[in-house]
DNA sequence: GCAAAAGTGTTTAATTTACACCCATGC
DNA sequence: GCATGGGTGTAAATTAAACACTTTTGC
């Protein structure tokens, strides 16, 4: 509301202000943004990570991302941070909104302390995505022809990151899991239609310890009650009695 | 851990490539930290808004702010992103570490819509702050000759903010909230030592609803089993019945 | 038949919510 | 004494936690 009134008119004072204002009296950072790609496979949180093919930190793992493209031009000052995460997204893992649907993705945090890039100053946005791991299969490493690997949080310890990016992938951890009591995240990354247990998984993946099945599936039959959850058809193949598989409902009653 | 090796040693020959980087191939934005300054006064959650004296703007209400120092110098690039902070907090309120102790200062996101600031582009990383209502009267408006005041949360749907800060102290709220239920946040809204009814009064300010009063007081004893709160000496008058006061311990057992 | 996982039920404790009510003090 | 708010108690409902048990499939 508001917050969309300062779009509204001008006074011409200001309007004359603008006109001849000079940008640039104070020195700028670079701002970049880092992307912690998430996927659940084989009931293990993985990030995906790129190899550096340049200095610094050449040949170690780091995050994907890259510049926020910007501009000082009053009629267009560039990409806005969420448009900068989707495009290093879609430019990093080759998947498209037209190929693969929508990306949960969000901000987790800005880092910015002076040093962590020795080139020079650098503020970035990290931002989380969550992929499903049906999509995995069709992830192609980025244009820049980076190598690119899935590690599971357990292996981050012994690889080293690049920058503070270990830093950055522990406070989105964090986040996840605390995110995960409060909203819907983890249907970001089941299938379309899933089984209990498959929900189960990707709790228990991205919590790190395992769920009592029997208390699971109670919290989960609230769930349908409460309308977030609906039955789909079919069953799940499994190595055992098949399973039941459900849907997300879009429209919670 | 991992993100302290990173400062170790480098190999000589990333050592050369940063002796003859250039920075500066991409254009960059500024960036500027927002301040949300909390305090809870009579019962009332209250923001502390400047009046600005410059275009754009000119006249309107607005977060405390100001630019990030930053350097492309190798061996000193500026201040980090939390002294940026606290750097603001201090010269916008006269407060300092010294007078008035620490203050609890937290990142809430950063801001980045292009045209959110019609002069350049510009970057915000938004903090939020809590300040103690019994500091209040120590503070003086900042060096730049600002008019200050706080503002209850009701009055801001009208005060028509600047720049997209309406949308600032929105997020801010939420996670406050949020961050109510999760950390020890009131206690630093409430003084030094305080009654129940007190800390009951800061839970009730920021999540903007009343609150049992024999519900809050169990959920609060159960506080001082778990060693998170103490008794301290003395009573406090009211309006009625002296109340009990009690201290946030340190050292959680 | 048997292992394995799906699915159900039970019991206990802890927590939340909504109240009723007593008590000490200032005026 | 009486209004006010501090402080205490109770009872129902919901949720969390631990765990035993039954059912249905693949092999």
């Amino acid at each position: 509301m508001t917050a969309k009134a300062k779009s509204g008119k001008r006074d011409p004072e200001e309007e004359r202000f603008l006109e001849k204002y000079k940008a640039g009296a104070y020195a700028r950072p670079s701002v970049t943004v880092d992307l912690v790609i998430l996927t659940v496979l084989d009931n293990d949180l993985k990030v995906l990570l790129v190899q550096r093919n340049e200095h610094p930190f050449k040949g170690r793992w780091a995050l994907p991302g890259g510049f926020v493209r910007v501009s000082d031009d009053r009629k267009d000052q560039g990409e806005d941070l969420d448009a900068a995460a989707r495009r290093e997204l879609e430019e990093e893992t080759g998947l498209s909104k037209e190929t693969a649907g929508d990306f949960f993705l969000e901000q987790v945090r800005t880092f910015g302390r002076p040093g962590r890039d020795p080139r020079m100053r650098v503020i970035s946005v990290a931002y989380y995505a969550l992929v499903r791991s049906t999509l995995v299969p069709l992830i192609r490493a980025g244009g820049d022809a980076l190598v690119a690997r899935w590690f599971s949080v357990a292996e981050l310890a012994d690889a080293a990151l690049a920058f503070d990016h270990a830093e950055i992938v522990d406070a989105t951890l964090v986040k996840a899991r605390a995110d995960l009591d409060r909203s819907s995240i983890a249907f970001e990354l089941v299938p379309e239609t899933f089984t209990i247990q498959e929900l189960r998984g990707v709790h228990e993946a991205i919590r790190g310890e395992a769920l009592d099945p029997g208390n699971f599936r109670k919290k989960f039959l609230r769930m349908i009650e409460d309308g977030h959850i609906e039955a789909a058809r079919g069953k799940r193949a499994t190595a055992s009695k098949p399973a039941s598989v459900y849907r997300f409902a879009r429209s919670p009653v």
